[in-house]
DNA sequence: GCTGATAAGTGTATAAATAACACTTTGGTC
DNA sequence: GACCAAAGTGTTATTTATACACTTATCAGC
């Protein structure tokens, strides 16, 4: 070791850590690394890395993203960091972390890589992880549902374009709650967020549902004028 | 410098930045420090200080608060973390900032002492800060102003006993808007939250008010069955 | 091309919450 | 005891939320 990096006080290593939540199927899942060294080789944990010098820590989420997931423009959002001393058993490591959120598309691209051991898991069936990950994968899960009912983040876990049904069991799946149909598309158009698109699905065996998409540009122009989206 | 400090990458100086609300008669304000040091010496800047090695950031940020600030025991709950390079012109500084709310009784503390020079600035008279702080500002009251609407913690703001006047002021102020009186009675006493105590104001020169105090132990069974908190 | 299976799509009536609004009462001062 | 200032108090109209069931479109299989 060279004497570069040399300081007056003791200084911690800086990670980030991201949570990643992807809407499958049957239900909210969050995608795990397996770790390839120690400590906790061989474990399950968040992707995660160091902080470069000449970057932020966002960049740095985002940067480890691509690396180990070949995931980009994904929506991130800070967390919460982490600071107990003892976190780490190698030394003082303070790790700010993310939460993500990806669509299927952005979900499929990971497939075909194959840059490190990942795999989607489903939110009640998190093993236990390196660190204190399971406890940053809980204040994830916290924030997401705290925010789920007053931001349009749900958005962010659909396609470009999705069914009111589709729409519907998101809410139903973060939430953990059922919501009435008729309702549920009342509230929701009723908002004027959502566009109709002039398209199907197509080949699904029963009556195809129309598809929509969110609109960004009316959702802004509805909050600078004081709309307050809820769920 | 000896070599005990030194790593194999760099690393960052690890820092909190607290930035406390207290709630005076004509609204809401924060309480800015005189820097004693270069860099940005004599400017304002939000109580802040090097996080030991011992010790996690909220602790650091308590004693910072008592060190500088003669505070203790203040509702305290993890803000931001800012992690821009240049965001220090010395070096590589993280900051892990934190939004404090004191009430009038912690905020008597201060006065007493004379650790810094310390003032509070209305929130909407906070002058030119040193480093990225005034964006910290910013950020806390963005926190202040989503979450005091959903989650009880206007009353960290008010002393132990407080009439339902100041606390409907309390609420204009933060959220800057007007509320009708008898609306806000109904729907804050309607929560059940508030005990009401057998004791007025005294020697107020018109009508007394009755005080009321926040009913912790009400407010924690009835989350617990799934009521939530709105404004 | 008819039948069946499946989920899409749709309206109304009731209950609850919110919003608007003005006067009487009380404690203290002069 | 007259006056000042803010405390305290209910009702109505409007809006929003909730509960609830049948018809329609698409595809598959025959």
């Amino acid at each position: 070791m060279d004497r570069k990096n040399c300081y007056e006080y003791p200084r911690p290593a800086l990670t980030t850590d991201c949570v990643i939540f992807g809407f499958g199927g049957n239900g909210l899942k969050v995608l795990l690394v397996e770790r390839e060294k120690e400590p906790f080789k061989n474990k399950w944990a968040l992707p995660g890395g160091f902080v470069h010098e000449n970057e932020n820590a966002e960049e740095s989420a985002e940067r480890v993203l691509l690396e180990k997931t070949g995931m980009k423009n994904v929506f991130i959002e800070q967390l919460y960091t982490f600071t107990q001393p003892d976190r780490d058993p190698r030394e003082w490591i303070v790790s700010v972390t993310y939460f993500a959120l990806v669509n299927n598309r952005q979900l499929q691209l990971i497939t075909g890589r194959d840059i490190v051991k990942a795999e989607w898991f489903g939110v009640g069936h998190v093993p236990r992880l390196a660190f204190d990950h399971n406890n940053i994968v809980k204040k994830a899960l916290e924030r997401l549902r705290g925010k789920v009912r007053y931001q349009p983040i749900g958005f962010e876990l659909l396609d470009e374009k999705f069914t009111l049904t589709q729409l519907q069991q998101l809410y139903e799946a973060v939430l953990g709650t059922v919501i009435d149909k008729r309702n549920f598309r009342k509230k929701i158009l009723g908002m004027g967020l959502l566009k109709a698109l002039n398209e199907k699905e197509k080949n699904v065996g029963r009556r195809a549902a129309r598809y929509f998409s969110f609109d960004r540009k009316a959702y802004k122009k509805l909050t600078a004028s004081g709309f307050n989206f809820e769920i």
